[in-house]
DNA sequence: GATGAATGAGTATTCATTCAT
DNA sequence: AATGAATGAATACTCATTCAT
C-alpha cells in the first residue's frame, strides 16, 4: 500500500469509482484519438475501460461530455505548458518563438490528444470550437495586456488577431501532425514565429 | 436566347428534373448552414424541396455526395472571384488587401455558403477539410510562384505558409460571420491583410 | 424488309409493340439466370432491354409475372422435347432412358433456362414450385395412363411418385449443371434412369 | 440435477437472456414456416416474442443467421433420429423402410420445422440448400461405406445418387406435408421406400 | 406506345440511454 | 457502485409502381 493511501485514506468504493472514472478517460482518449467522436460508441468506450455499458453513465452524462472533458484536460495543460514557456520572456518578440517551440513540442508529445483538439477530420468540430475559442479568449486577452503595456502598437484588434492566431495554429498543427515529414519541426516553428510576431510592429 | 435553345427547346420533363434538382441544392444549402451536416436527415432535405423522400436519391448518391457537392461549388465560386479581385494588382503587396476584401465581400454575400465551408461547428470537418486543403494547394502554388519572380524572398516554407494562411483566413471569417458585430468589416480586411504580408517581406 | 412481312404485315404499333416484348423477354432471362428473381429489379430488366422503365409495365403486371412467363416458356419447351423423345418409345422401360437423355440434352443446351427453372439457390422457389408441379401433374398423368394399360403394376401411388420423380430430377440437373465436372453425363443418365425404372416393375 | 447447478445457479440475468432468445427462435420458427424467410422481416420476429426490434440484433447478427440457426438445429435433430432408426439395422436394405419411417414420423411431429427445411415455396433456397447438400452429403457417404462393404453393387455414383435421393425425399414430404390427406403415410413410406431399394441391387 | 421523373411504403440496423438485479 | 439485457427512436436507402407528357 502506498504511503500516500494511508495519508490520505479513502473508502474502497470511492478509490474503485474513481479508478473507474480513470479507465473510462483514458479508454476514451485512446479511441477518439483513433476514430474521432463520431466513431466511437459508448460501448467501445466502456468495453475499452473494462467496465460495462451502463458504467459509463455512472460516471458521464453522456458521449459528448466525455469528449469535452478531454479536450478540456488537453487544453488546460496546453496552457499552462505555453505560459510556461513564455513567462520569463521579457517582451513579446522573444515570447513568439519560446510559444511556437512549445506548442509544438507538445504537440509531439501528445499527438493523440493534439489530434483529437486540432483535427481538421474530426466529426467533433462542434465542441473543439468552444476549446479553441477558450485558448482563443486568452490569446486575446494576453494582447490586450500587451497592448496596455505599450507592447502592440499596431491597432490590430486584439478579438481578431487571436481568432487569427489560433486558426493558424491549430490547423498548421494539425496538417503538420498529419504527417510530420511534410516540414521540419524547425520550419514549422520559424513560420510560426513570423507570423505570429507581424502584427506586433507597425510596419 | 441562343439559337440551339430555339431549335431544341429543352422538354418539360429535363426542365422539372433541372428544377428538381435545383430545389434540392437550394434546400440543402439551407439546412446545411443551419444544422450542419450530421444535423440534417436526407429526409429533411427532400422535405425541404418539396419532394418525397425517395426523391433525393434519384438526384445525389447521398447526403455526403450532395454536402461535396455544394462545398466544392462554393470553393470554385470563390476561387474565381479572389482570383478575380487580384488579377490585376501589380504586386503581391498589392494583392494582399485586394485578396481580403474581396474574400469579405463574398463572405457577407453568400453567408450560409461560407458558414458551410469555413462553419468551426459543422460535424462535417472531413468534408470541409477536402476543399480548405484544394484552397491551400492553390495559395501554396501561387507563392512558389512569386518566389520564383523573386517576390517571396522571406524563406518560408510554401506549403507550411499556405497551410496557415488558410487557417487563419477560415477561421476569421467563421468567427466573424458568426456575428458581425465582433468586428467592422474594415478591421477584418485590416487584420487580414498585415498578417498575410508578414509571410512577404524579410526582416 | 423480309419476305414474312410483305406476307403478314403488321402495323408499326403492332410489330414495334411484339419487339419490345420480346426484348423484355431476353434481357429478363439472361439477368434471372444470372442474378436470381431477387437480384434483378424492373429497372434492370427494361435497362437491359433498352427501353424506360415504365415500359416495363406496360408489358407485364409485375416481375412475379414475367418470371413466371419465363419459366413457362421453359416448361413447355421442355415437356415438348420430353415427348418428343419418348413419342415411339414401345414402352415405358424403353422411354425412361430416352427420357432421362433428352432431359439432360436439353439441360445442357439451355443452361440458363434450366437453371432458372431447377435453381436450387434462386430465391424464386414459389414460382419454380409451380412450374415443377405441372411437371409433376404431367408425369402422374403419364403414369395414370401406363397403369390403365397395364404397364405400371406397382401399386405406387402416381402421385407420390410424380413427385417424388419431379424432385430427383430437377435436383440432380441442378446439381450436375451447377458443375458437369461433378459426373459424366453418361452417369448421369444411367442413374437418373435407373432409379426411374425401379417404380414400375414389382418386386 | 447436477452438484453444478446447486453450486452455481444460473444468475437471473442470464436465464433471462436465454428465455429471450428462446422465444425470439421460436417466433422465428413460427414466422418462418408460415411466411418463409422473405416473407418475414426482424420487426415481426421480435414482436411475436414479446421484445423490442433492437433485442433481435443483441441476440442474432440478421434474419440469415437466425433462419440458418433454426434449419442447422432442425438437420441436426432430423440426422440423429434418422440415424437412430437405422442404427440397428443388419442390412441397408433393411434400414431404408425404417429410415423411410423414421423420415415420416419426424416430418409429422415437427411439420413447422420440417417445411422450413423442405419448403419448396420458401424464397429461402440459397440456404436450404446447403442443409440438404449436407444431408446428401451424408447419404452419400453413407452408400460409399455400404459399397466398401459389398452392399452396393450397382455401380451407381453414390454423388449423383446421392442428390436424386434427398431430392426426392425432400419434395415428396414437403408436398404431402402441404396437406397429408394427398397420399396415407404408408403409401408415402412404401413409395419412398421402394424408390431407394431401387439403387441398391443390379438388376 | 413509350418515357422517365417522382412517389412513398417498407426494412434493416445502430446506439444512446435506462433500470431491475 | 456496477452490471448488462433491453429499449425504441432514429435514419438511410431501395424499388415496385404510377402518371403526366
Amino acid at each position: 500500500m502506498p504511503v500516500s493511501d494511508v495519508l490520505n485514506p479513502l473508502p474502497a468504493r470511492e478509490r474503485s469509482r474513481i479508478q473507474t472514472r480513470a479507465r473510462l478517460l483514458e479508454s476514451g482518449r485512446k479511441l477518439f484519438a483513433e476514430r474521432g467522436l463520431h466513431g466511437v460508441t459508448s460501448h467501445d468506450i466502456a468495453a475499452g475501460a473494462g467496465v460495462a455499458a451502463g458504467t459509463f453513465y455512472l460516471h458521464f452524462t453522456d458521449k459528448e461530455s466525455l469528449f469535452r472533458m478531454i479536450a478540456e484536460e488537453t487544453v488546460d495543460v496546453l496552457r499552462e505548458r505555453l505560459q510556461a514557456a513564455t513567462r520569463n520572456a521579457p517582451t513579446l518578440r522573444d515570447g513568439v518563438p519560446l510559444f511556437a517551440a512549445a506548442l509544438v513540442g507538445f504537440a509531439e508529445e501528445n499527438r493523440d490528444l493534439v489530434r483529437i483538439l486540432f483535427s481538421r477530420d474530426s466529426e467533433a468540430a462542434g465542441i473543439e470550437a468552444d476549446v479553441l475559442e477558450e485558448l482563443a479568449a486568452g490569446i486575446a486577452e494576453n494582447r490586450r495586456d500587451l497592448a496596455a503595456r505599450g507592447e502592440h502598437p499596431t491597432g490590430l484588434d486584439p478579438d481578431v488577431l487571436s481568432q487569427a492566431l489560433v486558426g493558424l495554429l491549430s490547423r498548421v498543427i494539425a496538417w503538420w501532425l498529419e504527417d510530420p515529414r511534410r516540414a521540419s519541426r524547425e520550419t514549422v516553428i520559424e513560420t510560426l514565429t513570423r507570423i505570429q510576431l507581424s502584427g506586433t510592429h507597425p510596419r
